[in-house]
DNA sequence: GCGCCGAAAATGTGATCACAAACAAGCCAT
DNA sequence: ATGGCTTGTTTGTGATCACATTTTCGGCGC
């Protein structure tokens, strides 16, 4: 009913709960906008209103989620100020993460951006938008988490998390056809130990999604 | 019983202890380590479990709290490289609202930042390290609201909140005696418009108290 | 004195329930 | 037909409870 019948680690109800809809909201699986209700949750998730509210209301906390008077959740609609300030906050703190990651920066990891930067080629043929997201994510979380900065990895998946649906509709309508152009510029300065290089191809490939959004 | 008898806005009873809790955190009442219970917490705020939990869980979700493997919360005792993290974090925001507000800095603005920087002076030679804190935070929120940037903000409430009792611990063991040194020159920067003066003081007043922390 | 074990108290978790507010749909009067 | 009112349904909120786990503490053996 309750605690941890199982002999592993066994995550709680909330957790499961707020995982599931924390990847769904990040990844772009949700448009904006689109209502929740708790009992419609507890039903998805087999659990009970008490740890989809849980769930709910850190979301909320998070930004991930807005709440209306009444208590109602749904995907957050963001203005173009919010989303300039969001990308703002992305390109402060994902340099900082990336010039922290490049003095860890060894050959393995460059062989796996590589790897992961086709992937993002094959989705994107595919015009499989929520796949194209997640990829981009991970392509920026193997980097950064060579700067052994947790708290800082955290602010930036906070800020991804509030993006996730208006990347959503973003990446939905236009349409894209070839890869992110800056991602090789990553990966040349990378190799080459260029910390200028990468932090404006870093602040660059931030950037420039969310621009033609605002303009 | 539940929902909003008054006529009021009238706060929901989880965000009634959420923001009670908030403040006691972030202006250093609580020290490193102390433990909290939800049976307490819903003593203290005249709740049930319920409300408390959502409260806590919210808090921990922000770092403001640490659970430990068997649900039990305390405030966190941060280590070394946690602190350098989070005041290399607040340096990166706090640098960025500052100069965003910088165009919009008129002159009451100023005096009024004059006026917090004199209560400061106040508290300084009480030695009340909870008062130094809070007043501390009164400072930089009043410039930074002028930024129009509530993301952000809300970005650098979050990592004070997480700073909150290692900041009790350090002003209160070292007993400072004279106001801030680098508010002056803040307030100086804004009135001469001059931007890289006032990231520069701004970075320097940010990181000034933590450095001999982890010295 | 010291360490270990077992019982009792304390604590977090999640299900269930009652209730008020909000929303939706239907109905009537104009 | 349309606007306002009423009723029924949906939804969030918070209290209470049962239960597993953890923690605490007293006592016993060595």
């Amino acid at each position: 009913m309750q605690a941890v019948p199982k002999a592993e680690i066994a995550a709680s109800a909330h957790d499961r709960v707020y995982r599931g809809l924390r990847t769904r909201i990040m990844h772009g699986q949700m448009a904006p906008g689109q209502a929740l209700t708790l009992r419609g949750i507890g039903r998805e998730f087999d659990v009970s209103m008490t740890p989809a509210r849980e769930a709910v209301n850190r979301l909320v906390a998070e930004g991930a989620l807005t709440m209306s008077s009444s208590g109602r959740v749904s995907t957050p609609e963001l203005s173009n100020e919010r989303i300039e300030e969001l990308a703002a906050l992305r390109a402060l703190i994902e340099v900082e993460l990336a010039s922290r990651a490049l003095p860890r920066a060894h050959i393995a990891l460059i062989d796996r951006l590589q790897t992961i930067n086709a992937t993002i080629a094959d989705v994107v043929s595919n015009r499989d938008s929520v796949g194209y997201i997640r990829t981009n994510l991970e392509f920026h979380r193997t980097l950064y988490l060579r700067a052994q900065a947790p708290a800082m990895l955290a602010m930036a998946e906070t800020v991804w998390l509030q993006l996730g649906p208006t990347m959503r509709a973003l990446y939905g309508r236009l349409r894209r056809s070839e890869p992110p152009q800056y991602h090789r510029l990553i990966i040349a300065a990378l190799k080459a130990g260029d910390e200028p290089g990468l932090r404006l191809a870093v602040r660059s490939d931030v950037t420039q999604g969310l621009r033609m959004l605002a303009g």
